[in-house]
DNA sequence: GGGCGTATAGTCCACATGGACTAGTCGAGG
DNA sequence: CCTCGACTAGTCCATGTGGACTATACGCCC
């Protein structure tokens, strides 16, 4: 076992963790999966990169194989479970990764993935990331100003503007889901996907 | 030289070409200079990527070398200098990734080397953007409503929540953005860094 | 004035990424 | 009936990334 495989998962690494959680799959299962639910739009989903994730993964123990099977004389299809080690995995990932104000990339794979914890941890660790955000919201104005009196030309500093400004929307956000998980408005606890695409996906594939 | 090179610019590459429209400069400079200017806040740093970046650019004939000198005993400093194809790169770059909506990271670059680039041209490339932008919105709203009756669990849609929200904060800073520009409220035009972190490193360096 | 921490300037290498490629299968159209 | 494109399942390799490391010089504090 590598040192700290924790640490050094990769927000696709999380995502396929989280995948194999819904039961055992083959890595093209996995694609197509991710795919269907747009994990595109939280990370970049490439053939290579996948099958070398999972790889990894099976290096570290956080995955094991449970069966090859073969249908027709296409290539083999392995099939992979998740190991205690990798359902501990994602749920430390998960709690690393809500309160970082840095790597926003990874912080919205981790929000995708924070139904795997539960709602008291959520609420907990959501509100050290509001409280990181504010503290960043006030140092940034003040490295506006001493920006401004260095000289630095404002054009320069739009993209600054903008991220204040998204800033400000995310922490308005954020107040309202810390709210609505802390009244029970929000329904939590794991997913059960029932009549969603993996579900279908299985049943399609079993009536083959 | 390569194929295409602009196309596989990295951000960091961007940035240290746009850094040397500045002047000339040896690669440990451009280190300082972007931690210096926060350039953290877009970019990871780091030596090794950094080196290489720059012996990329170097291959593509985006830079050129105009001396090593060497101080006392310790390493050589290889200074580069932009060439014509560099200049253009930064350009044609910034142009490519403005009114691009995938990608966020590059965007934010973009965004703040946008001042490399003349008025009415970043006004024309923020409107496709932002066309863009709204498009997004309405897909994402019409994603809900079908994941919703598709019986994905409310949970796991957070994410999605947020983005919108964001995304809405996004084109009202857009649109705040595009009239300041349009009504020359914003100066534009190439940043002169009177006075700012660069020069004063200059001249704390004439002076030794 | 000897040692310790830090700044300067850069190299090296393990690991990660993603586009191109392989190779078999299936269905539909001419 | 055959071939063309799309799907299934996965490999390969060039390129990129980032942390660890090297080695010298400088300041400063006891």
């Amino acid at each position: 076992m590598k040192k700290d495989a924790v640490s050094r998962l990769t927000p696709m690494g999380v995502m396929v963790l989280a995948l194999l959680r819904e039961g055992d799959m083959h890595p093209y299962e996995m694609v197509r999966l991710l795919r269907a639910r747009r994990a595109e739009r939280l990370i970049s989903i490439t053939n290579g990169t996948l099958y070398h994730t999972v790889s990894r993964l099976h290096e570290a123990a956080l995955i094991e194989e449970v069966g090859i099977d073969r249908e027709g004389n296409r290539p083999e299809r392995t099939t992979y479970s998740l190991t205690e080690a990798g359902h501990d995995a994602v749920v430390s990932w998960v709690r690393r990764q809500l309160p970082r104000i840095d790597r926003p990339a990874d912080f919205r794979v981790a929000l995708a993935e924070a139904h795997n914890l539960d709602r008291r941890d959520v609420i907990e660790l959501l509100r050290e990331r509001h409280a990181s955000l504010w503290a960043d919201h006030g140092g940034h104005r003040d490295d506006l100003l001493v920006a401004k009196n260095k000289g630095v030309p404002e054009q320069v500093l739009v993209e600054f503007d903008r991220q204040e400004a998204l800033l400000d929307a995310e922490l308005r956000w954020l107040d309202s889901l810390i709210i609505r998980l802390d009244t029970e408005d929000l329904p939590w606890g794991p997913a059960a996907f029932q009549n969603s695409d993996r579900y279908r996906a299985q049943r399609k594939a079993a009536q083959q």
